[in-house]
DNA sequence: CAGGATCCAGCATGATACTG
DNA sequence: CAGTATCATGCTGGATCCTG
């Protein structure tokens, strides 16, 4: 996540207020996070099969990406003390929440991509 | 902007399909994109007053965004030719349709806000 | 007033090798 | 399988100086 210093409104701030907009950016920037909670949002995944649905991403970030969403409570990560490891990711309720503006931004991509050709 | 090389769906791509949600991901990822997109929801601005709201922008980088936000066609600029020089930056179309995205992560972040502490 | 041009630092991502 | 650790690198944004 960029984890930029949070930008506050100007000029009315009193007592350091966080914009709520870049709240939400902050949370969702990183390159694959908006993908994540979008294969999260077909369904409970284990980290193989995220590795394999984004292509490109390499483990390691991968796994600090999926972190960073836990931390910020939108990813829950679920270990099963086995052998061989396995491990499910899930939304948490504040993860699925997020799911209408995930929806917004691909249909709104949708329609502005058709109509750039 | 990240200028991400464009993520793909993953197995269906088919002749290369451009993820919608990446699209709009990369048009609006910027560190100040967002609240330039929301400043100038609430009218057309000058560059002078988008660089004193957004406290914190240095001059280069309000232009560098400004540009690419130009470039995507989200922002319009208006040039006129006076002595001292006066531009002025407003929303397109598709800027306009932009703002409910906006308006649901302002939303959004705000809930979350409260309940975080 | 509204930038343009550089240069640079920091950090996010990527690549690779290794592990319980 | 699901990571961790380390190193390499490229971008993004910031700082500074200059201009019509």
């Amino acid at each position: 996540m960029a984890r930029y210093f949070i930008q506050n409104e100007n000029p009315p701030k009193e007592k350091e207020e966080i914009c709520p907009v870049t709240y939400t950016q902050n949370l969702t920037s990183g390159r694959w996070k908006l993908m994540i909670l979008w294969y999260l949002s077909k369904g409970t995944k284990r980290f193989n099969e995220l590795h394999r649905s984004l292509s490109g991403i390499s483990k390691g970030i991968l796994t600090r990406q999926l972190r960073e969403l836990e931390e910020d409570e939108m990813v829950h990560r679920e270990v099963y003390k086995e052998v061989p490891p396995k491990v499910e990711y899930s939304l948490t309720p504040k993860g699925v929440s997020f799911i209408p503006i995930l929806d917004m931004m691909g249909e709104w991509g949708k329609k502005h991509l058709k109509s750039d050709q």
